[in-house]
DNA sequence: ACAAAAGTGTTATCCTTACACCCATGT
DNA sequence: ACATGGGTGTAAGGATAACACTTTTGT
């Protein structure tokens, strides 16, 4: 199937879309050093995009956003939560997503005007494992790519102003958020959650206090000793006990400010 | 203008709303002894159901939220937030909202066929003073009236649903909610809050640890006794310091769990 | 005088914070 | 041996929770 079958056969498909209803995903992942947000890049004019899509006329919401998420990373189960509704007059208002007179723009006609029409947009904010994710760009798009959170690019719409709202909903619902359990490998160290926790809350927090009140909470299971090359005394590694930590969560887990 | 006009004049302003998408208000009160919700019956059927509408294709979704709810209430700038929106296939599958054979749905089959499609709705969380309020009911319901929380009748669609989320948000978000000055009056004794965060907690609080707690915070003014009639000590009326309490807010007031 | 509710005080306990100290490891 | 980071300990200060005590009012 060459690229104008697979492009005709997405085009045939939008009138099974509902119209004017969107899903913009910000996927959150972390490199065990800092928080990185997946984009597209835009065949057309070359913007930087949130992950997103339609929903199907016979497809719930959440059905729609998990759908989306694992065409674009691979990823079946994260933690997926609609956050906000983007649905402002002039969300859309700043830059058109086709140019008529383009190549593409010519080509995708149909799709353009479809998207001519006031969007409402179903913001979902997700947080995966990035080592298990599979970036894979849509057929629009040049790349899908990792950045990091402190070099978000200029995004197209109000996908910046969705992507703030998403940081914003992780950090005040930090002690709510399966943050540990959905960012972290199944192995990790104390100062790699550590180093989590203050990237999310953008401050220092002190080691040892950090370290006895993660433990106290009682959901880390202590592993074997880490063989590092470091030249230090090798951290132990943990993981997280998932009854336990689901059962916390439910009450907050952290209690940081 | 007759009913028949009115409601004609209603009708022909369907193609100037948003297809498939509306929005319905969960509004809050507080009579000062316990939480209360606003609610329509509906003429056709007799059902219960949040205060709605629709949102014209040139208008913002804040702007239809607010205008909703000054059409029913009469208030004009109370606090008024979007917490979830609820699109899933079947959430209106379990009434239908007219009835054909009916003379109402014969007489508004218009309307009735618009509303058949799937509507996603946002769901907006509103605290009211109650007594500021002036409930009126729109052309086809009977009543618009407070209803205590802890007798909400089952009402149409998953309205229960939505009004369920309503006050896990509010209990969840209760630091960082305006509800002393959104739900209280002008002036207001120390028991009054007290009870207002009791009904919410859905639990008791240690009187004296209250008193201290709110006053440390430093957001209320003392005023003259109140002289009530009450065999017992007169307690003190407080008023709540708007700077002070905004600048708190931010931050989470109370520490309440 | 007394009951009832308001306002304030006292104490034990827990949690947080800021450090200090020792331990293990590779160079 | 020593520099580096990991793990644990301690003591001061603040917040919380439980409850006692005093004050004011109408009957």
């Amino acid at each position: 199937m060459d690229d104008n079958e697979k492009y005709g056969e997405w085009f045939g498909d939008l009138s099974s879309f509902l119209p004017g209803v969107s899903i913009d995903c910000v996927i959150i992942g972390f490199d065990l050093n800092e928080l990185n947000i997946l984009l597209l890049k835009w065949k057309e004019g070359g913007h930087w995009m949130l992950p997103g899509g339609f929903v199907h006329k016979d497809e719930d919401m959440d059905h729609a956003a998990s759908r989306i998420l694992e065409e674009r990373t691979g990823i079946r189960l994260p933690y997926l939560k609609q956050f906000h509704t983007f649905g402002d007059l002039d969300r859309r208002a700043n830059v058109p997503l086709f140019n008529p007179v383009t190549p593409l723009g010519a080509q995708f006609k149909e799709m353009f005007d479809w998207l001519e029409q006031r969007f409402i947009s179903l913001g979902y904010l997700s947080l995966v494992d990035m080592r298990s994710s599979v970036p894979a760009p849509d057929l629009l798009s040049e790349t899908c790519i990792w950045k990091p959170l402190k070099s978000i690019p200029d995004l197209i719409y109000d996908h910046n102003l969705i992507a703030n709202k998403a940081l914003e909903q992780i950090r005040n619902q930090i002690n709510y958020l399966p943050i540990g359990i959905s960012l972290l490998p199944e192995k990790f160290t104390m100062k790699q959650l550590q180093i989590l926790y203050e990237e999310i809350l953008q401050k220092k927090v002190d080691r040892a206090n950090f370290q006895k009140k993660m433990l106290k909470l009682g959901f880390l299971d202590r592993h074997e000793k880490q063989l590092t090359g470091g030249a230090h005394k090798a951290p132990f590694l943990y993981a997280f006990n998932r009854e336990k930590y689901n059962l916390l969560l439910e009450k907050g887990i952290g209690y940081m400010s």
